[in-house]
DNA sequence: CATTTGCCGAACCGTACGGTACGGTACGCG
DNA sequence: CGCGTACCGTACCGTACGGTTCGGCAAATG
């Protein structure tokens, strides 16, 4: 196994968010976007700070993808009773989550940069945003469907590849279409639908 | 419906087909490596070659983009006798395709350049590889899709729902992992797995 | 008050890269 | 042969951007 990239806690003082925020929000107008004058233009602060604070452009840029990473609230998972009804709450519930992350203007620009990124030398975003998102919720979702299991509500040979099936009929072809710039994006009702049909389908096909 | 940007044939000359594919090897080295520079000393052509034949970067880009994707054939889809066999195969085989090419260094380069085309202005890239992706395996797929609807082996209300729910079985979480980055190539086998497995699983849900 | 610290704003530097211009060569054609 | 065409190789230009430096200011510190 690849050694985990120990997420830095990485502590902010309420200024340097604002900075951050304010990277965010070019990294979110248009990935080109982010130079170190237009941050230092729209924060307020001079380059000097910005150097100081974060060594250089790459460590801006790492700096601002583990801010938004670190304000997308993983769902809640009560492992309390398991009953088939608490069961597909809790799966439903994690796929709209997750839908609803993907489809936000805030990852869809934070995962083009990690994308481009990856495409490159430094080959740092991409484990950032990959351990942050598509990692960690196997973390988070696959103890829960081990409990079902344990109790007798689901059948699977391997969690991984049962949280990937689950994956991909969640996501189908959401978040490459939106990293490909169409214009289209789901609404309130469609997540909340695609999220209902994705957790009746994986227990059509993992239920018992 | 978006008009549909029209794929030009743009045919190009041998010499031209070298050019294109030593700026598609730049591509698949590093993303960044695709400088005017870089492409004129590997091809061994000039400069202002470059621009006449292609105009500006963005020209060349698009060029090498369209030159790539009009070289990964869609498998053949033979609407003859459709018993249960034949459409499981046709399914099948039209998965493993479809996963040995986005997990091809070609496709990952590809798509990477084309993510990123899409964060900044000029939305070209993006939709190019849109179209001729996943939107053109919908295409294919779709019809064979309400074939066997018809005769009786399937049942669903939408075909593109139908289709984004396969292209989820699929697909998985390939495809970001290695846009991300993500050290791991799924083997021949691997796909050949995962290919009977979603097939398997589209029918379980969609067969009758 | 003097000094240090932290930051702002702006000027500045070096470089990489997109784009252009120019001299040189090979080849087809009247 | 003379001319045009197409191309190569290279030098060159302009600019944008990453990174550095410097003067100034305000607040904390002593």
């Amino acid at each position: 196994m690849t050694a985990v990239a120990a997420v830095k806690p990485e502590t902010w003082t309420p200024r340097q968010g604002e900075v951050l925020e304010a990277a965010l929000s070019l990294l979110v107008a248009g990935g080109d976007k982010l130079t170190m004058n237009g941050v230092a233009r729209i924060a307020h602060c001079s380059k000097e700070t910005l150097y100081k604070w974060f060594g250089d452009r790459d460590g801006l840029l790492v700096a601002t993808v583990q801010w938004q990473a670190a304000k997308v609230g993983v769902p809640r998972l009560d492992r309390a009773h398991l009953d088939a009804r608490a069961l597909g709450r809790v799966v439903e519930d994690f796929g709209r989550a997750l839908l609803s992350v993907l489809a936000s203007e805030n990852s869809v620009a934070l995962n083009r940069v990690a994308v481009s990124h990856a495409g490159t030398t430094v080959p740092d975003l991409g484990t950032i945003v990959l351990q942050n998102g598509r990692l960690e919720m196997g973390r988070r979702l696959k103890p829960v469907l081990e409990a079902g299991r344990a109790v007798g509500l689901l059948r699977f040979a391997d969690s991984e590849q049962a949280f990937r099936t689950f994956f991909g009929l969640v996501v189908r072809d959401v978040q490459i279409r939106l990293l490909l710039g169409d214009r289209w994006r789901p609404s309130e009702a469609e997540i909340d639908a695609e999220a209902k049909a994705a957790a009746e389908q994986f227990f059509a096909l993992f239920g018992t």
